[in-house]
DNA sequence: TTACTGAATAGCCATTTAGTTATACGGAAG
DNA sequence: CTTCCGTATAACTAAATGGCTATTCAGTAA
């Protein structure tokens, strides 16, 4: 990535990071890891109201972490680029990494 | 990544996220892509004021993305993990690619 | 037509957050 | 001691955001 990217880029960028940085929005990533799911049966994983789910689902398409097709009565969500995932182990392995760092300072 | 993470691991992935989730302290850590940078030399760099820079460096510090070094009267910061640059690099791609499927929509 | 179903939206409230200005802290120099 | 420099923090404001409930919309079925 360059030094300085243009400022709408940099928002771009803040965007998707800004749309991963929800917890229910990741509960929401991680339940379409296995394949598309409707409105409907993210709501039943999640338990929160049908709306919410709406409301994050309109965040993660606009900014293009999903897709959306219809389907009869059912609207379709799935993950638009599995790359997030490898992403989201990344973070794992450095947030493991800083937790073992703060042990050892704590003896 | 596990299917379902305990609400304390989400939650802190989605704080990592979150605080890469802003053009501001995206900035930061881009300038410290070259190297640590004292407080004063990233207030030059960005254009704000040094109470804003220094609470976004609290930010990043406190979850794990900088480190922080003092050296005589300055306080020298750095990125933690390198890790995060490919993260910024897979997000531009994919947003890159996105940002094509919608131009070929347009025509 | 009407009734029903799945999904989206409107309106509202409480919380969070990025930014500001002003102030305080810590340490080195006079 | 006092002064100055680099950094951190306090107090506040304005804007964004996640959640809720209630409503609306788009199809399908009767």
């Amino acid at each position: 990535m360059a030094k300085d990217l243009p400022p709408a880029t940099i928002e771009l960028i803040a965007q998707r990071f800004r749309a991963m940085g929800e917890p229910m929005r990741l509960r929401i990533l991680m339940a379409l890891r296995a394949g598309e799911r409707s409105v409907t049966e993210l709501v039943e994983l999640q338990e929160t109201s049908q709306a919410n789910i709406s409301k994050h689902l309109q965040v993660l398409v606009a900014c293009g972490l999903l897709t959306r097709r219809k389907q009869g009565l059912n609207v379709l969500y799935a993950v638009a680029d599995p790359g997030i995932f490898a992403m989201c182990d990344t973070v794992c392995g450095s947030i493991k990494k800083h937790l073992d760092t703060q042990a050892k300072l704590l003896g």
